[in-house]
DNA sequence: TCAGTCACGATACAAGCGTATAGCTTCCTG
DNA sequence: CAGGAAGCTATACGCTTGTATCGTGACTGA
């Protein structure tokens, strides 16, 4: 099997892959560059700098995470921000973003920002087709729930020690600790459900948690 | 007015100072030794290595929160775990730990630790005193809850951006868009509420915002 | 065919990092 | 009133960082 990245590309997801595993700090020029299986010199051929390489980073993210929009409102549940994320299926994209999401860098607010307005505009479909209730401040919601799924993203680790869940992986559904997870968050929005659907979704979820069992 | 905190002392809170305002990556033995007005020999001499300065600013802060828990318990609203913190009346320690929790340090794990487990007394209290709605799983909802207010406070850019709050302030009831931030809050969590508790509430952030506009 | 451009590698360089060492005060103690 | 420890500064060392420079081979269009 040969790889038919051009050398860009190559870089870029040898720095994605970097930053998603050991983080901004890793993500050295040389360690880069080993990774992709290229020279050093390369990095600055081709983005002029490692901050330039790395704000492409940012943006090929965005493109992919954009990208997947639709499928993710076709997929995932309402106050699950991270759906569209997930649904790149890139394995590394999830934990790129949950490294980059402490630094301050114009890409990653642009990208937050896009989540939000999406959740907001999935959040009134869920409203109207009597699955979620109004808001008194739509956007507010929207933000809010996004943030928290972010931060969650952002705190992983945590989230997995308390959890046995990693909410960075592809198939989120298989980690052990799924269950209990998309239980306690359940109870902690089920202010934000309509209380026939709060129902049928507890059930379910029972069901799920017996499964496993 | 002289100064009187011994130079480890210094040392320690230029760190933390460094840390809160431009993050873990520009606290470096230079700029620490500088803000603390003293030379950079000084740091290997009272801390042995600059990881070691790290730590004991971790454990000192850790200290800090630990020691504010029950004025926050008395003082705070039942789902912000950054009650204990903000508790510390320190601008730094809010910004300190915003900017840590990205980072995996052993001192950082263990206060988001104790963290959950007081959140836990803490929310038991108040399921007891009929505020709050019992929970199918207590621990996991405690370390639900305090994952959210510990996110909320790592991606505080971001809130700070569609909320018009800094939520690192000691003051966060004097931030312009409290009552907003409040009132979703709210909103997101009423389902933890007891009814009567809830309307309580409402009424009273409605006030607050009355009262703001 | 033969410049010229592009992709690439090897190497050099200055700056910044944490850390080590040497020496000078200050202060306490026997 | 020694004398040694403790507090502190200045300076240097070795390493890693991002970036710059130079040289080479390969492809391309006049």
């Amino acid at each position: 099997m040969t790889d038919d990245r051009t050398t860009s590309a190559k870089l870029r997801d040898a720095c994605i892959q970097l930053v998603a595993e050991s983080g901004t700090k890793a993500a050295t020029a040389r360690a880069v560059a080993e990774r992709a299986g290229v020279s050093l010199g390369l990095i600055r051929h081709h983005f002029g700098s490692m901050g330039e390489l790395l704000h492409a980073c940012d943006r090929h993210v965005a493109e992919l995470v954009r990208a997947r929009k639709e499928e993710a409102i076709a997929a995932g549940s309402a106050f699950d921000a991270l759906g569209m994320v997930r649904a790149t299926g890139s394995d590394h994209i999830m934990g790129y973003l949950a490294m980059r999401l402490g630094d301050d860098a114009e890409g990653i607010n642009d990208l937050v920002d896009v989540m939000i307005a999406d959740a907001e505009g999935y959040l009134a479909s869920s409203v109207e087709a009597g699955l979620t209730v109004p808001s008194a401040d739509e956007h507010a919601r929207a933000a809010m729930l996004t943030i928290y799924a972010l931060g969650s993203l952002a705190l992983h680790k945590h989230l997995g020690r308390h959890f046995d869940v990693d909410i960075r992986s592809t198939e989120l559904a298989d980690e052990p600790g799924f269950a209990r997870y998309l239980m306690v968050q359940m109870e902690v929005f089920s202010g934000l459900l309509e209380p026939a659907v709060r129902a049928q979704y507890v059930s379910a979820i029972t069901q799920l948690s017996e499964e496993d069992a």
